[in-house]
Parts: structure tokens; sequence; C-alpha cells
DNA sequence: TACAGTAGAGAACGAGCGTTCTCCACGGCA
DNA sequence: TGCCGTGGAGAACGCTCGTTCTCTACTGTA
């Protein structure tokens, strides 16, 4: 019936977000079925006719987070006005979420440290957020006109930023990694 | 007893390596006590007479590990000429490590988000750690003459390449952190 | 030879996990 | 009203974990 696929879609919804919270937050090992059932307000039955298990439901997550990632990122990087400015928006995104309470870096990093030696799928999912993210950058910085390896210092600026402004607790690195993007395209202009 | 005493340093040692190796290779929580027992050669009892517990022996191990990289750096570090290959040769460390196989990128940062969370102990070593390189990096730059944004700048680009590193099963982002960083150092020589 | 103390092997324990199953209350329909 | 099927609550299951305990074999000593 539609209205209760519909229904199904919601309950859905709400179990992707609150495994999204926890998960992120607490690392995936450190949530059970059951914590993550009663965060949800859903039931165990529920949930389990929902996903096909806790491994798929942390692959799903992390898909879902990369789309939201990056849709919230795009925002930044489209408020810009010139493409130069436009690259750096991707570190004020990064300066406003580690903002936030509880931000812990890059769920995907995160995720393929707990779970990447014993999870082929999710080693799969971060990889392709990775490329997703370079790949990104680098069209960015393409159509600046300015060669590839200008990319890749960025992605790595990048990266490096989101691990320590998680462990460092402050948005410091963020804006240290602006600087020196900013730095790097000035000087390749 | 004295040998007893050298015995028991000796089934440390091995225990100690037994760890620090299956916790980088798979991650801690997928290491069980009894695993690392086999994998040491040791008795449960042993094990357990010589640490107080997992969480003990996980924050040991990284603490050692700390060290061992430590020093494995520097014989990079000091192998090299002028001041700006120095800070260059950290790269090179990078690169050669992730040769290896089952290099699975910074130990640290892989701990921090598998056991942040949940264990104040871990997070302490790790902003140790991060705090140790960050300094080192720092006082080599200063060597130079150079300010402090670029030793920043490059403490990004090379927290950056090891997570990356680890993730593309590829030294690439270690020689592109490398080639970044020599940028950063020519144009504000 | 008899004995005390140590240490190893691994059984045992309690807790927690992911997952499944049982039970019951409630809905639409004849 | 009586029936059936869906879904929720949560008990139950099997497993693994970290940790402790028991038993046994062995060593050095009198």
């Amino acid at each position: 019936m539609t209205a209760t696929t519909s229904g199904d879609t919601e309950t859905r919804e709400r179990v992707l977000q609150a495994a999204d919270r926890l998960f992120y937050a607490k690392s995936a090992h450190a949530v059970g079925m059951d914590e993550l059932r009663a965060e949800a307000g859903v039931s165990l039955k529920k949930l389990y006719s929902l996903f096909d298990g806790k491994e798929a439901l942390v692959e799903e997550v992390l898909r879902r987070r990369e789309e939201a990632i990056t849709a919230e990122t795009m925002k930044y990087v489209l408020r810009a006005s010139t493409p130069e400015e436009q690259i750096l928006a991707v570190f004020d995104w990064m300066a406003d979420s580690s903002g936030t309470t509880d931000f812990r870096g890059c769920a995907f990093i995160n995720s393929y440290a707990e779970l990447g030696p014993s999870s082929d799928r999710v080693t799969a999912v971060v990889r392709h957020q990775k490329t997703g993210v370079r790949g990104a950058i680098a069209a960015m910085v393409a159509a600046t006109g300015r060669p590839e390896w200008v990319a890749d210092s960025i992605f790595l600026l990048f990266e490096g930023a989101m691990t320590n402004t998680a462990i460092t607790v402050s948005s410091e690195p963020a804006r240290q990694a602006r600087k020196a993007a900013r730095f790097l395209l000035d000087k390749t202009a």
C-alpha cells in the first residue's frame, strides 16, 4: 500500500538520521542496535525489516552523509563570487562545521580506521568519497587554469585539517589550511 | 629475582610488539585478548599480570609507537644536508613506510577515530603525538627563519597525506605533499 | 622423597553484542 | 461479533568479548 510505503520511508529516514548521529559521535562499534532502536523510536523488528543488518546500515549512512556533505559544501562554494573564493569556501564550511558541538572530523576517515580492515563495503564507500572530494577540488582548480598539483595540495590540506580540527577541538587547523591554500593559489596565479 | 624481572621485560616487549602489529592492522576492537595472547605466545594469566587491561595496553602501545616513529623519522631527517631537505625528509619517510604491506596510515588518527569518544586516555596520547609532530616541524621551519604558518601548512599536508596514502594504498599522496611543501618553502625563501 | 611456590593452559563467568522469535494488542473486513 | 494479518515490545539465542579462576605440572629446597 502507498500509505505504508510512505510510512516506511519516513521511518527509514528517522533510523538513518539517528544512526548517522550516533555512529559519528561514538564510532560504529560503540553503538548497539538496541541503542539505535531506542534513539530512532522504532521496534527492533522494524529495524531489521528495513535494513539487512548493521554493516548495511553503516554503508547506507555513509553514502547518505557523502551526499549531504557535498550538498552543504556546495552551498558555501556557490555563494562565493570568484573561482578562487569558491575553492577557499570549502575551508569556511569546515571552520563552521567544527564549531558545532561534537564535531568528530571526517566520518569517512573515521570509518575507514575502524572498519576498513574488516569491511570491503565500507572501504569502497570511503574511497568513493575521497575520490569525489578530490575530483570536486580538481575541477574547481582546473577551472582557474592552474595545474593539477595545486588541486592535490589543497585536497591534502583539506584532509589534514579535517582530522586535526577534530583532535584539537578547534577550528584553527581549518583556518590554517585556508591560509595555505590561498597562498598556493596566489603564487600560482 | 633479577632473572625473573628480566624475563618479564622480554615478555612485555613481545606482547607490546604483537599488540602494536595487530591493533594497527585490524583496529583495536577487532583484536581479542585471546588472539593477542596466541600471537605473543604468552599465557592469559601472564598477560594480565603484566598489563592492567586492554585499554592500558592500547595506551602503552601508542606511547611506544610515538617514540619509535619519532626515532625512525629522525633517521631520515638527520640524513638530509640542508635544513629545507630535512623538513622534506619526513615525506620521504612516509613514502617509504607506505610501501610496506598493510600500511594503514596514522595509528593515532585511527585510534582516535575508534576509541577517542570512549577513552580519555587514548585521546590524551593522540593529542600528545600530534603536538609533538607539529612541534618538531615547527622547530625545523623556525630554524630556516620562515614564519610559523609555513610549519602549520606543512604539518597539515603531512597529516592529509598520511590518511590518504592509506586509503588509496599508494605513496602518491606522500609525494604530492612533498611537492607542495617544497613549493611553500621555495616561495617563502 | 616430600613439599611449597610459581606459572602455564584453558575452562569458566558475566556482560554485551547482533539477530531472531514469541507473544499479544489492534486494525480492517465478512 | 468473529477472524486474520500486521506490527510493536521485548524476551531469547548464540556468540564473542574482557577478565578471572581452577587445576595441573614443574621447579628448587630440605
